[in-house]
DNA sequence: ATTATCTATAGATCTATAGATAATGC
DNA sequence: ATTATCTATAGATCTATAGATAATGC
């Protein structure tokens, strides 16, 4: 959320926009985003309603700068690119881990993940684009992996990117709604191993 | 939403009451339940907004009676009882087979679904208390299939049931965003015949 | 007598705008 | 001159209640 430009007034924008869109994942976590209001999510930040408006001019469009912050941290942590085949299974392991460690931010975007389901929500279009983002990245590491002779090569990699990523989430909604229930990340992990022993090429044990 | 007591006047409440339970549903999927008004309900249902509320005391009550009804429709759909290992598993790709052909209930579902994942959302405890049931029923029809032997005896079926159940709330959230992008049965019919081949015991082919 | 429905409205939000004030920055 | 913030408020909802009306049912 750092802005470009610097200086001591510019620093206390950002700072106040810096909260505001930390109080409005928490909002969005607990009320989803249409059961959030602006002036709630103000308080939260410790501004007023009006405070809140000048940074952001509508409350869609601050639902618009909280998804933008996401695609801004999934492209520092979310780096699937440049990996190939098994590595990227295991890349996958390693952030279903670490989400379990923000319960909170994983929890505001399952909420808005269901809510963007409605036909007339405003974030449809954001997730309907953020899918084949996500499974085509994996795709192509999957499809590098085959190259690479590590994966069978009539594996439907599209096919098992969309499963892998379908598994992600509905892991989450399970996870966030009863996290003693489900050990998201054991299971995921459990998962992981089906799929690669399935789409592995079998180590030939016969000499 | 049969109501128990007939009669002329009870028969023109009762399809009120279900016109609004249908409505509600569509409303349900096209603004989600915080997004959704009583007045457009009721509207939609022929009534007035007051019309309504005799019928359905509150927006909360709303919600659980649209619930209970999705608990009667799944007691006579969705019975996995009785249902031993395999034979689960094909029936839960007839289900979601089933599921693409009413796409408005299913995302409907699937937004309350997301919703619920809020922590202050009235539908979270359904769904807190719907899901080990479900993965308690498949588990013990994987647990009744490893009896009959056809399951492999180190499988961990509360984990496999988890999991299952999991790829079909993702798949659907990806489905119901977009369908044409997404084959849902198809992926599904895929995954299970990965999760079949994982769990199955092995036919032995050394004679 | 009970039920289904309506009109009217109270009271509580909620989003967004208008316009003021004070502090930084050229 | 621009930016950050506020107070005050318009205007649009939205849920729920009060109380009336008309039709069924004992």
């Amino acid at each position: 959320m750092n802005d470009q430009v610097s200086g001591p007034r510019a620093a206390r924008g950002a700072a106040a926009r810096d909260r505001v869109v930390r109080s409005a994942l928490q909002a969005y976590a607990t009320n989803g985003y249409a059961g959030s209001s602006l002036a709630g999510i103000a308080t939260a930040a410790g501004l007023t309603n009006a405070g809140l408006l000048h940074h952001f001019p509508s409350k869609e469009e601050l639902l618009v700068a909280v998804l933008q912050e996401r695609d801004r941290v999934d492209g520092e942590r979310f780096h699937l690119r440049g990996l190939v085949g098994l590595e990227a299974l295991d890349a996958l392991v390693h952030l279903v881990e670490a989400n379990t460690s923000t319960p909170e931010l994983v929890r505001a975007f399952t909420v808005l993940m269901g809510e963007s389901a409605a036909e007339d929500h405003p974030a449809s279009q954001w997730f309907r684009e953020r899918y084949p983002r996500r499974c085509d990245n994996l795709a192509a590491a999957l499809h590098a992996g085959m190259d690479r002779g590590e994966i069978r090569p009539d594996t439907d990699c599209d096919a098992v990117a969309v499963e892998i990523i379908a598994m992600m989430d509905g892991l989450q909604v399970q996870w966030v709604l009863d996290p003693e229930r489900v050990d998201m990340a054991r299971i995921f992990t459990h998962y992981i191993g089906t799929v690669r022993r399935a789409v592995q090429v079998p180590v030939d044990q016969s000499p």
